[in-house]
DNA sequence: GATGACATGTAATCAGTTACATGATTAG
DNA sequence: CTAATCATGTAACTGATTACATGTCATC
């Protein structure tokens, strides 16, 4: 019995209560989509897998207004190998940042590219730095201040935390990244005046 | 003709300067590999690739002492395509932070377990903090200061203070994580006296 | 003569993305 | 009737890792 990361992450969600593939993928999205992505064509045979494995059982519901479903719940194997797998020191995974490659060779630039570059990026960093504030607020008026490591939301709260940090930290770099730039183009202006 | 992130990684190194495949991979792993990491099994056949699109040359050279090699340099084509290529914005690749994911489950794990995950992680963070930061001064002494935009070694600079910035938010915030389950510990103590 | 660094590749496998395929039900 | 959302899947392809395969040369 090996469980997949993707398998981990699923397991992660249905701890918290039975949802289908479909509302899965949706959770994917939203919380957890910030450090962890995956397709529906991903989910639906992984949770078929998670099944044989004797990790989690459906049943099929049927709705009125909507197409039928099945339901997923996480089985007491599946929250074991779930809880073991949590503590457990991940293996530092490849490192693969595509603007970082970018900066290593942005001496090759035109100043005015480069500048527009880091500015988009510091922008676009800036509205999910804004995104995660908005989460953290709405999480602890949700529970009084922050969560209890042991409930469910510490999970929220840390990890929108971490987010915060991680793009107020990257809005900050790319600010400085666009300044170095300008601070070259004045200089260059000057030296042809 | 359409290159791989692989592809432009290559042609960032090769644009300093002509090196073999085993060497590019040895650049894979010192600086380049904090963002961008590879196989040599992965840069031969891209190698190959490279210069069947025109964008590298490479001359045979037979060493006395070592078993020969060949010499990839970039061309004009190579170095028009990495040029055009730094300042495109690139398309935000999908989050996966295993840790993060264990962190959103974290909540069913035991605190004693959960302080040493964090505890260790914050560890391993720190060291690559003061490995990096090692880097920066190093490299503000081999040039004066802050090197200039438009040389080589800005790229170098400008990663490395990224590392630094994202390594001293890691650990800061891994310090927090053990300090919550920390907390949670002492007061389950004093609940059960 | 064995080990380790230098040097270049191919083959098998895996995880993940994109595209394809189907169908129910509701709202406009 | 058309588009959007809900719902479940399969197939083809891509990028990357691991394992395999071969060989040179220097040092111990």
């Amino acid at each position: 019995m090996d469980i997949s990361t993707l398998g981990y992450a699923l397991l992660a969600i249905l701890a918290r209560g039975p949802l289908s593939g479909y509302d899965l993928a949706q959770r994917m999205k939203k919380p957890i989509g910030f450090f962890w992505q995956s397709q529906l064509s991903q989910i639906y045979p992984e949770l078929a897998h998670l099944e044989a494995q004797g990790c989690v059982t459906h049943k099929v519901i049927v709705q009125e207004d909507r197409p039928q479903k099945k339901v997923y719940t996480i089985t007491d194997a599946g929250s074991t190998a779930l809880k073991a797998w949590v503590t457990r020191s991940p293996t530092p995974p490849p490192e693969r940042n595509e603007l970082l490659l970018k900066t290593y060779a942005i001496w090759l630039a035109d100043s005015e590219a480069a500048i527009e570059l880091f500015r988009t990026q510091e922008q676009m960093h800036a509205e999910r730095l804004a995104l995660y504030e908005h989460d953290r607020i709405r999480i602890e008026q949700e529970s009084g201040r922050v969560p209890h490591p042991h409930e469910p939301l510490f999970g929220n709260y840390a990890t929108v935390r971490m987010g915060i940090a991680y793009e107020h930290e990257y809005v900050e770099w790319c600010h400085w990244m666009a300044e170095q730039f300008e601070l070259a183009l004045a200089s260059q202006l000057q030296d042809s005046q």
